[in-house]
RNA sequence: GCGAGAGUGGUGGAAUUGGUAGACACGCUAGAUUUAGGAUCUAGUGCUGCUAAGGCGUGGGGGUUCGAGUCCCCCCUCUCGUACCA
């Protein structure tokens, strides 16, 4: 061995750290600071690692070995997210059962992530789908339905009738099923629900303290939705019954002209007047065969139906008429409202629609053109009744006064609401928690703690039973069972829970993943808690984190967890995208397409793959190059054949420019851009493709993937190799010698030191790897490299390429590992220069340096005048009028002068 | 539509509080070395000028300042999230 070849010396150190347990955690040792680094744990799909997953790992293995270093107690383990939709998917297809599917997946998983050189402490790996794991997720089911936060609602559904089963809401596409395009109904079936709605106000402002991304932040927010209105009561004409409607604007209650049910409401066949009963029911009919999308449909094509029945509009004493329609969600507010055609842009649209009045009662805009919403500067008209007047209010002195009116009255009442739904905790799968309830007499039970685990049974095929229920429902031996308190016969639960369910509490099975008592021991749950850096998706920005949050609520209000917020701080990763593509388009006219006719194109377009050489820069974007043009390219017809071509371009394609799309999409299989791990590191190694993945930019950017990248940092680390080892004999190079550094020497090695540190804290990953370069081609034209400075460097490139660092402090005469090593410090006053280089700039420009003496630099006198006589600066000043001398310290000297 | 973020060389990206824009890397050009190389080394490389002096340059327009990629106002484009939430 004498070039670096990564293939030799990465195996044998991820062997030496399996072997001496490197990267296990002492969990013993209480003197030390402790940090918990956690990855978002991936779902072992068959399809491996791809690029995405090394981006965060590593950066989380930076941080961990980084963290180490510096005397930090690190949690820093690795797991399984195993249930789930595909391994179920393939065991219908084949019969293999998700068992052997996850089994087989995982252990690739592990072989890819170890063959990175991530350390973790694999023995506390964990695999949602062990039974020893989801005891503990039943448990907490337990305890949830304990405390009343898990109930059975009749919830729709995506039923496929034709697949006979139901399907997850990414299975199905513009209301057909993915698989065989079957139409798609909502059908009800019964469901456990977790009222995380209970904790809505808890997880919004539990989200102040945390240190995560503003923008998960707001996205959370969002998604939780407050918002801050009355309840108002309306009565229906003629019958004894209210109608309660939710409306954040109770200051255009005197502009309510009538109300919209949604189609599920429960007063919908109480209030229909006969006469209109078919043509209600017809539509009810119509609207439960749309899905969710088509009734959000993008065009906003509102559609309702008259009942025939009237309401009284409290404050004008007015008859309004009552609708239905299905742009009332049934799921929001109270599935009812009060439509102000006048104020609101639905009501608004609806009332044109179906020529219903609009009155203005908030004076600003035309409410004849368009509804007219401002807030801020409208004054509410058209507002008072014997009782109460709102005329001449602001909106917000006018909700206020109205809303107390409506309490006094005992008409209505300032209420909040919140977007947040309860969360659907059922899916008709096998492989998934099976849920520690049983029916008795037909009402759920909850099992004793000491039935737990409940096992999934062995069935025969996994196919879905064809009525909905998962496939366990067809397991009769298994469904039947007793009351183990009372022996009575029972039914158990035949729905499982989501894959969300196990993700919930990952993170604290790592800190004691024996522990049999319970979910995790107080003890440790005490020390390691919270999480001190979760990195992972952008994708899990709001379910996840959100599920999780609400779970650790619960398990901290009944005592198990010491902390309010599982995860204290928390980074995303940027998505990588696939390589750069140049892409030219042709209608099927034959004639090529510029940028901007392309949007309006209806026709087949071919596309046109070539490539970075044949190209020019021309404005704002890239034209062919008529010199290259006659290269070999890729002609992707729309029929997706693809058809390698050289000379495809005639004389007269090319007399006007030729502007090409440049972009990178998103890996795909269909696209056929997809990197593999395990390619990059076979060719680079493992180190290359770390530090490249961290090189590519700002960790939490989308940025494309470029393999002449990766050959960058391969040829860095190469440098590295060759900066100690002499790559013809295999021996350290004389140059290595155990001397003194010199000044210069010691300066290159703590300017490294400082910039990499404070790099690594403050996750600037890239310009640590820059520093790590500046200070390797500095030091490469050293004839003598000291010892001592080769050694702090090595440590210092460690956390990003272990293996050649471990190779090469081996080869130094050091012991093994270096992830034991104190993490060097840096010496401010190594980083002083002998002397400081002003820019002189006349009127801002720059026009010359000076070179002051250090002990020099401040005084502003001299630094002025030495500034004034350079050569470059003077003939600038003369003959001009200096009006004016600025003097940073350190920083600059600016000349101004006039004429 | 709404919310958030971002626009810097041919490319990925640097520029910590307003102080020499383009670090580091890719690519490219020329040269050296090598049997050869996707190896290595040296030099160059924002654009525009005849080598020059210079001029112009951080999406566009305006402003504040001795000085603006950075601060303020207006506009444009892109990305992500969200979508009848009353």
């Amino acid at each position: 061995m004498s070039d670096y070849k990564p293939s030799d010396i990465e195996s044998k150190w991820q062997q030496y750290w399996d072997n001496n347990k490197t990267f296990k955690t002492d969990d013993s040792d209480r003197s030390k600071p402790k940090y918990y680094v956690l990855d978002m744990f991936p779902y072992p799909s068959g399809a491996g690692l791809h690029v995405g997953h090394p981006e965060g790992y590593t950066a989380t293995d930076i941080v961990a070995r980084y963290k180490r270093m510096n005397g930090f107690n690190v949690l820093h383990p690795m797991g399984w997210d195993a249930f789930g939709l595909p391994a179920e998917q393939y065991a219908v297809k084949t019969g293999t059962h998700p068992r052997i599917t996850t089994e087989k997946n995982v252990n690739g998983f592990r072989r890819q992530l170890k063959s990175l050189g991530f350390g973790y402490d694999w023995d506390r790996e964990i695999n949602t789908t062990s039974p020893d794991y989801f005891k503990w997720t039943q448990w907490i089911f337990l305890q949830l339905y304990s405390k009343g936060l898990a109930y059975q609602a009749d919830v729709a559904v995506n039923w496929c009738p034709e697949l006979g089963t139901v399907l997850a809401n990414e299975e199905v596409i513009d209301g057909k099923s993915e698989v065989g395009g079957f139409p798609v109904i909502r059908k009800p079936m019964k469901q456990w629900m977790l009222k995380i709605t209970e904790y809505a106000e808890r997880l919004l402002t539990d989200l102040d303290d945390l240190d995560w991304p503003e923008s998960i932040k707001e996205m959370q927010r969002n998604w939780i939705g407050k918002s801050s209105g009355a309840n108002v009561d309306f009565a229906v004409k003629g019958i004894d019954e209210k109608i309660s409607v939710f409306t954040t604007r109770p200051d255009t209650l005197f502009g309510a002209t009538y109300m919209v049910l949604a189609p599920e409401h429960e007063l919908v066949q109480k209030i229909v007047d006969s006469g209109k009963k078919e043509e209600v029911d017809a539509y009810l009919k119509e609207t439960e065969k749309k899905s969710d999308l088509d009734r959000t449909d993008l065009n906003k094509n509102k559609t309702g139906v008259f009942t025939g029945a009237y309401a009284v509009n409290p404050v004008t004493g007015k008859d309004i008429p009552i609708w239905i329609a299905d742009y009332v969600l049934i799921s929001y507010g109270t599935g009812a409202i009060m439509a102000v055609p006048g104020h609101d842009e639905r009501d608004w649209e609806f009332a044109q629609k179906f020529d219903l009045p609009i009155v203005e009662v908030v004076k600003g805009g035309d409410v004849t053109k368009a509804a007219f919403t401002d807030t801020a500067d409208g004054v509410a008209v058209n507002s008072t009744n014997d009782e109460i007047s709102l005329d001449g209010l602001k909106v917000d002195e006018a909700k206020e006064r109205i809303t107390l009116w409506l309490s006094e009255k005992g008409l209505g009442e300032a209420t909040v609401t919140y977007k947040l739904r309860d969360w659907l905790f059922s899916r008709q799968r096998y492989w998934g928690e099976p849920f520690p309830v049983i029916f008795v007499d037909g009402k759920p039970k909850p099992l004793p703690e000491d039935q737990l685990p409940v096992m999934l049974p062995e069935v025969e095929k996994y196919e879905p039973s064809g009525t909905g229920e998962s496939p366990l429902a067809t397991i009769e031996e298994w469904v039947n069972t007793t009351d183990p308190e009372t022996g009575k016969p029972a039914r158990r639960e035949t729905n499982t829970m989501p894959q969300w369910a196990g993700s919930c509490w990952y993170y604290l099975r790592y800190i004691d993943p024996d522990y049999t008592e319970g979910p995790v021991s107080k003890e440790k749950e005490n020390y390691w808690m919270p999480v001190d850096l979760y990195v992972g998706g952008a994708e899990h920005a709001v379910l996840h984190l959100l599920y999780a949050r609400f779970w650790h609520k619960v398990l901290y209000d009944i005592g198990v967890v010491s902390t309010k917020e599982p995860f204290q701080k928390l980074v995303n990763q940027g998505m990588i995208l696939g390589e750069m593509e140049y892409t030219l388009y042709r209608g099927s006219d034959g004639n090529f397409l510029s940028q901007d006719d392309l949007e309006s194109y209806e026709g087949d377009l071919t596309r046109i793959k070539v490539t970075a050489e044949q190209l020019s820069k021309k404005g704002d974007g890239f034209v062919i190059n008529p010199q290259n043009a006659g290269r070999p390219l890729t002609v992707i017809h729309p029929d997706g054949k693809r058809e390698e071509k050289s000379d495809y371009f005639t004389a007269s394609d090319l007399e006007n420019d030729l502007y090409v799309e440049a972009r990178s999409y998103k890996m795909s299989k269909s696209r056929g851009n997809v990197i593999n791990p395990d390619d990059v590191v076979e060719q680079y190694g493992a180190d290359a493709l770390r530090l490249y993945e961290m090189f590519m930019g700002p960790l939490e950017q989308v940025k494309p993937w470029s393999m002449s990248g990766v050959e960058g940092v391969y040829r860095f680390l190469k440098r590295v190799w060759r900066m100690i080892v002499d790559d013809r004999s295999g021996n350290l190079l004389p140059e290595i010698a155990d001397v003194e550094a010199a000044k210069a020497q010691e300066k290159a090695l703590h300017e490294a030191i400082k910039k990499v540190t404070e790099d690594i804290e403050g996750f600037r990953f890239n310009t640590g790897i820059s520093a790590l370069m500046i200070f390797v081609n500095e030091a490469m034209k050293w004839e003598k490299r000291p010892l001592s400075v080769m050694n702090d460097f090595l440590l210092l490139l460690s956390p990003y390429a272990p293996h050649l660092a471990e190779e090469l402090w081996l080869k130094l005469g050091n012991e093994p590992s270096v992830a034991h090593q104190p993490w060097p410090k840096y010496d401010e006053s190594k980083l002083v220069d002998d002397s400081k280089t002003y820019a002189v700039q006349v009127n801002g420009k720059v026009r010359g340096q000076i070179n002051v003496p250090m002990d020099q630099a401040k005084n502003k006198d001299l630094v002025l005048e030495m500034a004034k006589s350079e050569p470059g600066v003077l003939k600038y000043l003369e003959g001009k009028e200096l009006v004016k001398e600025i003097f940073v310290p350190l920083k600059i000297v600016n000349l101004v002068v006039k004429g």
